[in-house]
RNA sequence: CGGGGAGUGGCGCAGUGGUAGCGCACCAGCUUUGGGUGCUGGAGGUCGGGGGUUCGAAUCCCCCCUCCCCGACCA
């Protein structure tokens, strides 16, 4: 491709609305342009790549026997009826009518279709397993469109979909999809981790989620640094007989006598002025005027976080509840969820605190007389004895011992993982670290094929659901992570794999130049590489800079000085490395380079 | 949905009642010729939309729309 014929225009000032290196460097380098919210673009450099990474996909999954196929994106609102998902989706979904004002969705996925689909055409055993894909374009209307094609509300997405006899066949095709993953993503040169997710409104078992790893992500996850033990923080656990404070102990650095041995978890060794449980102090009322948080109650009374229990009133199935957690740790709302499903939690907000005077926010206690299911995390059993809220306003209690002063419904892990958690398999420590989720394997079971009729007959002629697995990648996203994880200052620096083209070929000004490019640029194509040819009237320094913001992998410069001796210059973006190629091997070297990089 | 902010030429921005400006980009020319060169000239804007106040509105008032940020939410 000539330059001087590429539909291009690159901004030499980011954009005012872009928060993220990605965003901001495919809207200047001009691969995308906005054109709404969360909609966007994309231009020929982005579509080269773009096409790429679905070739990478496609490409993997052909390899790992799904058959690709195109469903439509206008779908029948009835068709989510039957599985419910259409309130369950809610205004996530953008809805439309046709002229006869028949209800249409724009697919945020598509178990629904493919389901019906496969329940048209299948009815033997013998038809089975199956495992069917597309790519395509994707809408969910975001509430908040963010980080330009991270959390976009139009979206190319690659979505498979399984179709077992049973649950072993299930296994063996979720198996297939998660190493086909694996080889996705390490081909599109992103640093990633699978880890145990959430289901959200997909539903459904055993689920796994491909995050790259990046500081721009809008997912937390949990790993070992030991085991492979790795979860989204929604889901992840600590060792339950961990012993309390630990994680405090180390990230919030309180004292050593803060810490808790584990062979002694009552509260004798944790603070110097608590007294033995089994003769432990009354509790005691402290006056704290307008100490509502933690970090005012520890500073007032000098005690720290991880001596306080957190009171934290939820509202489940029209009762009131109290969730208990340490003071120093946060409370996890998708465990509580879980811990109560499948009754609906909802933690109060201002407006119920409001219309409950007898609840004083901020002073809220685990003994309040209202309260009808306490839930707490294991740890609140571990210390002798707490601080907590007075269940009055402006007052605390010391003294509050778990047992005697109160007492727990429920225990179910609750606090929020943080970096120094012990492990729940190897009890080694765990760090956190952020993520762009970039792909989801689920095992989704017969819901879908329950709702939509998709069942089978055995050899026994008896009838049976088929037995699903979805599995989608978020193309348009993971161009974005690539950029996240591959860009400096000057611009970024795609994978081969990826890159909108194999080599940029830049000519300096000059007739020579620009002739002897001419040639390369022909020869280089003989040979199967994709090149980018600058052959723009321009000055060196902007064919440079433009170069480097659009990060073709290889730069090959030809400029008089180097035809005097002879040589083209070689520059590796991602690495910043040059080097002099004689002009006569050019092109067996670069094509040779392309080559072996294609295998590796 | 709650809170905050912004809409002025393709991009980035200035302009607080008196005839719309700057930088970049774009066009023409000169200059320059290995890291966004310097100069000259030029084209390009119903100042988000509607209503109002005023002799006069980008500017003040009202309504609406769009966009961005924080939060809630999240295949």
């Amino acid at each position: 491709m000539r330059m001087s014929r590429l539909f291009l225009r690159t901004l030499r000032d980011d954009p005012s609305d872009a928060e993220v290196d990605s965003h901001r460097l495919l809207v200047r380098g001009g691969f995308i342009r906005k054109v709404a919210s969360g909609i966007y673009s994309w231009l020929p450099l982005g579509s080269r790549v773009l096409r790429r990474v679905e070739r990478i996909v496609r490409e993997e999954m052909d390899a790992a026997g799904a058959q690709e196929l195109v469903l439509p994106i206008a779908q029948p609102l009835d068709l989510w009826e039957r599985s419910g998902r259409d309130t369950a989706y809610g205004p996530l979904m953008f809805r439309l009518q046709d002229r006869k004002e028949s209800w249409f969705c724009l697919s945020p996925t598509a178990e629904e279709v493919i389901t019906s689909t496969v329940a048209a055409e299948y009815s033997s055993y013998r038809d089975l397993p199956v495992n069917l894909y597309q790519v395509n374009w994707k809408y969910r209307d975001e509430l908040r469109p963010r980080f330009g094609l991270l959390r976009a509300r139009e979206f190319l997405m690659k979505d498979a979909y399984s179709f077992d006899l049973d649950a072993d066949g299930l296994q063996a095709s979720y198996r297939a999809m998660y190493d086909a993953y694996h080889r996705i993503f390490e081909r599109c040169g992103l640093t990633f981790r699978p880890v145990e997710g959430e289901a959200g409104e997909i539903g459904g078992d055993v689920n796994h989620e491909f995050m790259a790893v990046a500081a721009v992500g809008e997912d937390d996850f949990v790993w070992c640094r030991s085991c492979d033990y790795a979860a989204n923080v929604e889901v992840a656990r600590r060792r339950v007989d961990a012993p309390v404070g630990a994680a405090s102990g180390t990230s919030a650095g309180a004292p050593d006598s803060e810490r808790w041995d584990s062979s002694r978890r009552m509260a004798s060794v944790s603070d110097p002025s608590a007294e033995d449980p089994a003769g432990a102090s009354a509790m005691e009322e402290v006056f704290t005027p307008g100490l509502t948080s933690i970090a005012e109650v520890t500073g007032f009374l000098g005690v720290e976080p991880s001596a306080t229990l957190k009171s934290l009133a939820f509202e489940a199935g029209g009762r009131l509840g109290l969730a208990l957690i340490p003071g120093d740790r946060e409370l996890n709302e998708f465990a509580l969820s879980r811990a109560l499903a499948p009754t609906p939690v909802r933690l109060l907000d201002d407006a119920d605190f409001a219309a409950r005077p007898s609840l004083p926010r901020g002073f809220i206690g685990p003994h309040h007389p209202d309260v009808e299911l306490v839930v707490a995390d294991p740890s609140v059993a571990g210390r002798g004895e707490w601080v907590a809220g007075a269940n009055r306003a402006d007052h605390h209690v010391r003294h509050v011992v778990p047992g005697r002063d109160f007492r727990a419904d429920r225990f179910a892990e609750l606090v929020t993982i943080v970096t120094g958690d012990p492990c729940p398999s190897c009890g080694a420590e765990l760090s956190v670290d952020r993520g762009i989720e970039v792909g989801q394997v689920f095992q989704l079971g017969t819901k879908y094929s329950e709702a939509l009729g998709a069942h089978y007959t055995d050899e026994a002629g008896e009838k049976h659901p088929m037995v699903m697995g979805c599995y989608g990648i978020g193309v348009s996203r993971v161009v974005a992570a690539v950029v996240e994880e591959h860009h400096d200052e000057h611009g970024m620096a795609w994978p081969a794999a990826v890159a909108p083209f194999d080599v940029h070929l830049v000519a300096m000004p000059g007739e020579e130049p620009a002739a002897a490019a001419e040639a390369l640029y022909h020869e280089l194509r003989a040979e199967g590489v994709e090149v980018l040819l600058d052959d723009r009237d321009a000055r060196a320094g902007v064919k440079f800079a433009d170069a480097d913001l659009i990060g073709v992998p290889v730069q090959l410069v030809v400029g008089a000085k180097g035809l005097a001796r002879g040589v083209v210059e070689r520059k590796v973006r991602a690495t910043g490395e040059r080097d002099e190629l004689p002009l006569g091997e050019v092109v067996a070297t670069v094509a040779a380079a392309l080559g072996s990089a294609a295998q590796g």
